[in-house]
DNA sequence: AGCCGACTGGGTACGCTGTTCGCAAAGGAG
DNA sequence: CTCCTTTGCGAACAGCGTACCCAGTCGGCT
């Protein structure tokens, strides 16, 4: 069984010394992934980036799938943890939604890599303790706030998606999915799918921010078992 | 711009019939996906799978990833939309969503196709207008219910990523996995963490089923504006 | 009826990918 | 100083998505 990437130090102490770090070959693959997504960041690419050969890198790295926790760990690392928790778990966990949220739009290719694997490293694991200790004064199982924390992770990453999807320019991509929209909303046999285009997009509240509006309901329905009301 | 693969008839007219249809492809396709993930899904596999030589698929298909919509949209085509909404759009939007994490456990690689695109074909389109249909008499305004949509298919996702994740056999990756987690725990510098895997599992609730428990829940804050309580 | 032109099937080839192997060079430990 | 581990990396391999081109086939028009 192959032993984390984590749990391997970094240098061995015998022979040469590298001649780069696992951060510089982090930093570097995330500002290729940054510029050109995830696609971009293959081992000749990000080995070009840092001066070194394609074989190389496997000096640092056993498979291409650990280059990728190394650039989730670093993205994780760019979470704010330093403010102590306030004692309202609710508004803690929100604020760190934000700031998660600020990394998947930093980053978009973390939405293409989150959702396989949730690989923790170093980093993960300490934004994990931070959620832990929000929820310290919380009396629910702690498998429930594991599963508040996935569900916050995965809350985040569905609202960056669709926002991503949305806003911003329209690509050619969305532009045939629209003629497509466009050809069913018209065959006669989609009447709701027709009302809700025909309505002249009735005064969109812009998309209220979710993140503030329904999270913090989602977080109570799973953690506070106490007053259940249908 | 290239139109969508649903505006293009599948049969052109002129010439020789084609020898495959795209169903058939989307069905050898999927079940290539089923057993070896979408990494089994090459272009060379697929086409050796209906007898045709690789460059053929490129007939039916303009790229890998149109044939992934087929994939998708034929995974859509299995959820079963016969019953007429009951009324109760709460019941009706939650059934559904049970009928999508069936979807989603008989073909897992549809969590890797997903999040990307949300790709909409004819079966897709026929589920969201079921959908709309079971919010018919629901006052809330329109693009509210296609993010209810939207939600509930990534809530759906998420819940199975998890429970793919955390049940079945024990991958060797989690055993590394949790490796580093010990060694985390240990460490003295993460004491919530520690906690939470000290306590022996204080009788796990089997993880209730978050479809029936959180998934009503997050629709109602979603679209009852009304009485509105902090 | 016959032919033209549009269409399908598919072999071959290109550039890219992740990964392995083997070897030369380098430097700490004894 | 020597030995042995470790590093860097050129070359190679299998597999990938895709483009190109040619041969063969058939429908529609004249």
């Amino acid at each position: 069984m192959a032993r984390s990437i984590w749990l391997r130090q970094e240098r061995s102490g015998r022979g040469p010394a590298p001649e780069h770090s696992r951060a510089r070959i982090a930093a570097a693959a995330v500002e290729l992934a940054d510029v050109g997504g995830l696609d971009a960041v293959s081992m000749r690419k990000v080995a070009a980036a840092i001066g070194a050969g394609a074989a190389s890198l496997y000096r640092y790295v056993e498979t291409r799938d650990e280059l990728l926790e190394l650039m989730a760990d670093a993205a994780a690392g760019e979470i704010d943890l330093s403010r102590a928790p306030s004692g309202d778990w609710r508004a803690d966990l929100v604020a760190l939604a934000h700031e998660l949220r600020e990394v998947y739009r930093r980053h978009p290719w973390m939405l293409d890599i989150a959702p396989g694997r949730v690989a923790l490293g170093p980093n993960t694991v300490d934004v994990l303790e931070y959620a832990l200790a929000t929820m310290q004064d919380l009396d629910a199982p702690t498998p429930a706030k594991m599963e508040a924390f996935a569900l916050l992770n995965g809350f985040v990453a569905l609202l960056v998606r669709s926002e991503k999807e949305l806003g911003g320019a329209t690509t050619e991509w969305q532009e045939s999915q629209a003629e497509f929209l466009a050809s069913v909303v018209t065959d006669g046999r989609h009447p709701h799918l027709a009302a809700a285009f025909a309505t002249p997009s009735q005064a969109t509240p812009a998309v209220a921010d979710l993140l503030d509006s329904v999270l913090p309901r989602v977080l109570t329905g799973l953690l506070e078992t106490g007053g259940d009301r249908p």
